[in-house]
DNA sequence: AAAGATAATTAGACAAGTCTAAAAATAAAA
DNA sequence: TTTTATTTTTAGACTTGTCTAATTATCTTT
């Protein structure tokens, strides 16, 4: 059975994002892209990183980096599986659009309820992946990754299912809408510009468009 | 539309708490009465009632009592519709028992999202009261009260379905399950014991059993 | 009505989480 | 290899929510 860790609601968001930054754990992350990303200063975050080093989820020497511990990766994906958990619910269940899912998600994974998220996995149908076609960790941990490639790396002439997004702001899925593009549908990179990178797609077979290369960087195919 | 007031889960705690101590906001309520409700020391009350009394939810004079106000009292509705919506979600849709809803409920309660708590009512098909029989207020504060009456209160002879429970602790609500006590049963109240109150209860005409005053103070049957 | 009991408030402290400003360490450039 | 720039940490402060101990106000009882 997992340790009794206890971390704040504070404590969960930063450490998530540490995950997040660090590739699912692989990769060290600075103070300055922790502190960015959560949107507080570095002095916030040095202080917070003695908080989790402390409760032994990361592992930090001062000026060094910061690294997720075996603990931390096991609780960082704990509170992803709730958040997407959550943002299936609200999607499948109570019709929210993809845009809508995540700021509600981000308070409602930090509710601690063992029997609670059981419970909401099964009413769901044990769902494999969330709204955004990222993974859904099951209650060990273990995530089931699809290959995928970001349409900004793959090749021209490549084609794919969309399978997932980077971004997740309503501004970007919004127009992710009005330009067609959803998760499922069939994507064909007809041709990239070498200028600015923005690309050329073929949706369904029937529908082209141009995206720029922001929005390339931020959409999966399945490869 | 309403006014833009911020309560921090803390406030809205002990908001709560003070609606519920002032039955619906009609009693003044003492500083003791709500420290050993919310189980917090008089002093911690007293801070709190000078940040509640700034945001005009309550109207306090010091060393005198404190009254809900107008404003307070739609707020204090507001959260309590969400706990019991939350709760009624716990038991019809990831079916929890009647005795594991309250703690989850009050976490729960505290997410702000308009669209979350409309969805949620409507995916719940607009129940009109929670697990334990209270009345669900709808989004403008309004709740349908039904006549009921207090067991310990009843005359005897009196007969009535069990319509809502004062008590909402597991151990109470497990005890009530062994006793054959559920929402919606037929109760006939057939003696009272003066000696200790307790009562001798018949069950849906077929089961008779006999419960102490302790039971009887908080069951209601329809009047 | 004065004394004693009870209730409520204030004073002072602490932990969590954040901030700004200053100092220190590391990295980059000259 | 100095000097400069960037990154990170520390110092010190503020807010929220809590506590204990001390004080003050109100209520009860002679
Ligand atoms: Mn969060
Ligand atoms: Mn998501
Ligand atoms: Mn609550
Ligand atoms: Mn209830």
């Amino acid at each position: 059975m997992s340790v009794a860790i206890d971390l704040s609601p504070a404590e969960e968001n930063y450490l998530k994002a540490i995950y997040h930054l660090s590739a699912d754990g692989s990769l060290e992350v600075s103070t300055n892209d922790i502190s960015s990303r959560m949107n507080t200063r570095a002095a916030s975050v040095s202080d917070m990183l003695k908080k989790l080093s402390a409760k032994k989820v990361i592992e930090h020497q001062p000026y060094m980096g910061v690294k997720i511990t075996a603990l931390g990766k096991s609780e960082a994906l704990h509170i992803i599986r709730k958040h997407r958990l959550w943002e299936v619910f609200l999607v499948q269940k109570l019709h929210f659009h993809w845009d809508q899912v995540h700021e509600v998600a981000e308070h409602l994974e930090h509710i601690r309820s063992r029997l609670l998220i059981e419970r909401l996995d099964e009413h769901l149908g044990f769902p494999k992946v969330d709204p955004h076609g990222d993974p859904i960790p099951d209650a060990q941990g273990r995530i089931n990754l699809r290959p995928h490639v970001l349409i900004s790396d793959a090749e021209v002439g490549a084609e794919g299912t969309m399978v997932s997004v980077l971004e997740t702001s309503p501004l970007f899925l919004q127009y992710l809408d009005k330009l067609g593009l959803r998760l499922g549908c069939l994507l064909k990179l007809q041709d990239r510009v070498t200028f600015d990178g923005s690309v050329e797609l073929l949706i369904d077979q029937n529908k082209q468009i141009i995206v720029s290369n922001e929005v390339a960087r931020n959409v999966y195919i399945s490869a």
